[in-house]
DNA sequence: TATGAATGAGTATTCATTCAT
DNA sequence: TATGAATGAATACTCATTCAT
């Protein structure tokens, strides 16, 4: 109902400015501790106003996590620009990457929201999903082409993409609450070194 | 830390007929999205009869999520029953870890909210925090006592820990969110994999 | 107080109305012992709608007190027109505002839910509280203004003033409860005595 | 069901400590604020312990402020030991009444309770209510006999016994609420000069 | 006599959403 | 496009009371 294909620009426009909203609501309140109303006021309209531009919460939701996901997409490859050298490439996507999130910790939790189910009642719908999954793809895959480019299959490249992935989320997990404090270590150092570790491991397989 | 000290069997019984139904509710919509009503129902209640046991809803999950700790921690040390070799303790005490969360994804999910800033506005309370922290904390050091046996100092043997924290977190997160079948990957062997990759840099360096 | 300046004639209507519900609710429970279920159900409405047109139960309580002070204010006043005579005025300052009590009970009621410290816990705020005593005031200063006028100086015509409202308050109480005809008397002609009494004796000095 | 006639000696104790603890409560909380469980925990009983000494809150509630008004009576009648000057008892009697609850607010909140329908719900019972009135005109009746005694005949001693009840009334409103202070005026002293006013006027008529 | 356990009705307030205007 | 008004369901939590033990 919201869109119509053709939107006009002063339409559009109001959208940037209620998703703008609502990120940053939702940043100060977490997801769930968030409300539309929040939102609205937020952005200088009324509760059902939104409804004009949105068809749900979900739906907003889901807008401001494709426009978190492709801002870390255009960041990981912009961190390449100029870049030549494969493994300096490998090395700056992951932590351009890891950067990203921990630069930006309200833009985890909304990529936790995804993963988990949180948005349960109703999903976000398959279309949607694909879509946000893509995106964050998007934003891995420079990892595993240059991981290619330096001599590894197809399918051991996605893994260690995959393996990038996971140790950043859970080094970022770790710093955005506080505990790798508790344990005397850098999210940040962890991460470079992480990524050190596997590159000289593959020179020596 | 609810109710007085002596407590009847059957009341026990039924208490912990309440943290199970607690545990199912907490672990599929969160701390927020958890409704008293929800578990109380669950367990066969009125929601009023649950403050006969616990004192508010953040009790109630606080406890939901000590239980979870405790378990976990008794795991990895049953894990090590029996074996004596440092290496294989390692490896064994890591892949414990990793293997609870991977069995029981509830409990992955109630730590997350513990990790993630979901209950913020309140907290649990610091004496709680702190339980529930060192609880954490003593499920994973003999990842480090044992890298120690090896040789390793105690500050890098601490980074080791909090490498193989967050890696198993990541890959459990894709794995539980179906993500890991995305990349074609298994998340079993990937930690399998990323241990024994730490294991041998020990080794050379 | 609760909403925007521009109020349509609709919408005044419905706050009437609402404000009207709450009078007869608040008056027979008090405070405390009145529901917003209660109030709104009485008004027609569901209790949320109430939230759209005042933003609490005491925001509510507090306007229709305001209503009730300015309605008994208005109507002391109205009572000396025409009135020249300063021992007249006096006299019928005082009768007009027992009256008003003796007509409104309900009034009466709202108001000693006022005096009482039945609110007391959180109260209605420093500034409303003034707001109120101040209406209160303003209803009882004719009193003290003619006794002024008869010679009295400022303090006295103060405290004549207390008086009257004392009396008139204790004996409103025997009327409304009945004890005044368990004890054979009539309310008016008490007050009647009472003030002419008042005036006598300060003519003897 | 809870009072059979014949009780134990230690069965009255128990009770008494509970009436004891009532009070103190609903001292602290007003009577809609008090609690049941309160006054358990407070007495060192379970609730439900409460309801083999007493039928129900208003039960409890009721012989609180029996209590209260024989508690009333008796300072009434100490206060006139060894006067025997009709006039000085007069004024005696009535000083009596008002500073009883000048110094006991609460035995004042709790008789309001009984004169406005505080507890509506059940109401008090017929009985219980004629008991109450009996006792509180027992505290008041000296001041009507004593002004027999100065040659007014019943009715009007009647009448002038009511009036010191309404005026005592109206100013301890005043007093317990701290309007009377708003006034710039003392509640003892115009009490008292009240009743010599009536006294005086007595004697010229 | 007392308790632990349980209940059902109750509290104010918030929410996402809808709809007539 | 936007709003004011309204709703129904939900929230955690409290209460007086009951009853088996």
């Amino acid at each position: 109902m919201a869109k119509k294909g053709a939107r006009t620009k002063a339409a559009e426009e109001k959208r940037k400015c209620i998703l703008e909203a609502a990120r940053e609501v939702f940043s100060d309140n977490g997801l769930e501790g968030a409300s539309l109303r929040a939102v609205a006021s937020h952005a200088g309209y009324t509760p059902a106003a939104l409804y004009f531009h949105f068809d749900s919460k979900e739906d907003l939701y889901a807008e401001v996590l494709a426009q978190s996901l492709k801002k870390l997409a255009t960041c990981v490859q912009e961190s390449l620009d100029g870049k030549t050298n494969a493994e300096d490439r490998l090395f700056t996507a992951a932590m351009a990457f890891f950067d990203f999130y921990r630069r930006n910790p309200r833009d985890l939790d909304l990529g936790f929201y995804l993963f988990r189910g949180g948005m349960k009642p109703k999903g976000l719908g398959k279309d949607r999903d694909f879509a946000l999954n893509s995106a964050l793809e998007k934003a891995l895959t420079p990892i595993s082409e240059e991981a290619q480019k330096l001599g590894v299959n197809k399918d051991r490249a996605n893994l260690l993409m995959v393996d990038c992935f996971a140790h950043a989320t859970g080094l970022l997990l770790l710093l955005h609450t506080g505990r790798i404090r508790m344990f005397n270590a850098s999210a940040v150092e962890q991460m470079e070194c992480y990524i050190n570790d596997k590159i000289e491991l593959l020179k020596i397989r």
